[in-house]
DNA sequence: TCGTAAGCGAGACGGTACGTCCTGTCTTACA
DNA sequence: TGTAAGACAGGACGTACCGTCTCGCTTACGA
């Protein structure tokens, strides 16, 4: 039950959908999230602010789209499975350091912080973002990890959510609260860390 | 080098003080984080909005003053160290387990998320974070990190930081984006997956 | 060149027009000049402040256009001419009269002290305000004084500005002034006295 | 009856005084009436707030102060007694021409404009005007028509009041108001006009 | 082929909050 | 006790956006 009367979508501009998604990420970038506002990015696409209201019911899920539209309209390579070159160390460490570069981008640091903080504040996007974004991404990783079991370089009864959680969350922690620095040695460390774990080695 | 003229401090009424960090910290779990004012924090405190903006500069420091008083000036037990039982992972269980029921607290929800998005826009109020808040409760959790490798349960040559990191990273992140279930079950997951780590056992 | 870029005045909401006029007029009679404040006004006409900003450069103008709106919108039987008995003086009696009582009116007291005020401060509304308020006024006293000229019982070689500031300049300053009682005497002993002169009268 | 505890006038700094005097003077001159605050006083003057609320209720009153002081303790050359020279229309016009003159002076310009509507929109304030700056200067004009009166160029029967009113107040209007140029043509025009009077000669 | 109903750019509207400035009162420390 | 200094509760300033609305205008569909 909509809250308001669906507009009818066949009719949407596709022009001005575009316009929009690419000045709230402009925009987002250049005046960072507190100062973002849709009036802005009506301003800036050249667009009635009515038309922003029409099709998104939240700064957060325009954001979102603006994300989205970035990974799925763009260069698309993107979404291919991870490395596997038979060395689980290596691949982790690789797609690890990859992460960390691409959240030390300029480019990406304000639209990235400005959608993690909508999704911290509104779980029906959080849910949005769960399954259309992180589930993905999450799968290519637990295949990876699926994989390394079956080469035995994976305990067979590790929760493969857990794993991936301690493999990227340390990474995703360290770049929102800036608690040390980001970069490829901590990538590497985390993923040593937790192929060897915390314990002592057995004599 | 203070952009505004330091205030004189030493004639700050002490009772506008705690009833505006008061009055933030009630208001921003009663209407949230995106209808937080400081004309609103001000109204409830009974205080003038000149009083918040001569000794805050920011709505983030302020929400950061007003968590930090809380476990100052509070029943300040807090501060104790982690328990040490001999058991490490019965010990770093406990301590997830009191994360978890914290985080899943609905007085300190609205709250904490707040705090944490102003800390993901804002270096400054991040490192003071850093320092003041996460630095203390980060040196007890090392100092445990520590015993335990002196008894032997923990390998000598581990960072410590990262193993915080991987402690506690993964539950943080499940809270913020609510990317599943943040229970017991999921706190002990963590431990032992972390203690164990990710690599078959030699046979 | 307007300062502000010109809004669409085609799209002018004349409800919300009218509303912020006579809550003007209504709020300056009530609370008087100093306490006269743009927020009232809008929550008075029930209408964003926005929308005062948006059609009146100050306080001062607004103010002018209530009084506008006042003569103009009214019964408009007001900009009639002056009476014409062929008696000059007891014409002029009764038009002083008539401004003597309407200075006294409560009604009218604080928004024309309010008016006045902003004219003499604001260099731009007094040219607005000659122009719009005055100068009709002004004609419709000299038309009287020209019929006057012409039925031979004023002098020809009269500067007729100069006799309509010595009739009404007078009634205006004792009431900005309070410097004396403001009535009926002393309109007839103005009249009075203009006409004749203060020479003695020849033998 | 006081609203407040008198202060101890004997006590009163002097030094305060007659800064605060000063630079109220000359703040009203720079600023203007609208931006003169007591906060901008207080400073100019290096002040205390509380030393001008301490002796004075209302900014009006400090301005009539302020004016009060630059007549008595200046030159005071200025509280002689009008020219008489014999030729009542030559002395009157002098002192129009003086009046203009010092009215079209800039220094004067916003404090006199400033005092006035003070004057306008308080009784209390306007009784002190009249009875201390208008009254004493009033009485000078009032003797000088008296000596023309026993010198045959006035007539008897004149209220002096209202000639006085009607020889001064319209260049007073005009000042406040601009509604026409203020210069020493206006001054002899409205001398010459309310000598004669209006009424056409007799043959 | 021609209404006509939708999406659209534009922007006025009633509101809320911003961060600044000033008011008049109060408190502190000094002379 | 008067003073300089300035913190305080309060309130208005003028600005920026919010989300809703109404206006003409294109633009495509169905009668």
């Amino acid at each position: 039950m909509p809250k308001q009367v669906a507009p009818d979508a066949s009719r949407r501009s596709q022009t001005a959908r575009r316009a929009i998604l690419a000045a709230a990420f402009d925009l987002v970038g250049e005046v960072g999230y507190a100062k973002l506002s849709i009036e802005g990015i009506a301003a800036a696409a050249g667009v009635g602010k009515q038309t922003i209201y029409r099709w998104w019911p939240s700064k957060g899920a325009l954001l979102f789209d603006a994300f989205l539209a970035l990974t799925t309209e763009g260069e698309d390579g993107q979404t291919g499975a991870l490395p596997d070159t038979g060395d689980l160390a290596a691949d982790l460490k690789l797609v690890l350091r990859a992460t960390v570069v691409e959240l030390n981008d300029p480019r990406y640091d304000q639209p990235m912080r400005a959608l993690h903080t909508e999704i911290v504040h509104d779980p029906a996007l959080a849910a949005d973002y769960a399954k259309r974004l992180d589930e993905p991404m999450r799968e290519l990783k637990k295949d990876r990890l699926r994989a390394a079991q079956r080469a035995g370089q994976l305990a067979e009864d590790i929760d493969l959510d857990v794993a991936v959680d301690m493999l990227f969350g340390p990474v995703l922690n360290r770049w929102l609260q800036r608690t040390g620095p980001l970069n490829s040695e901590y990538a590497d460390q985390v993923v040593d860390t937790a192929l060897r774990g915390l314990r002592p080695r057995e004599p």
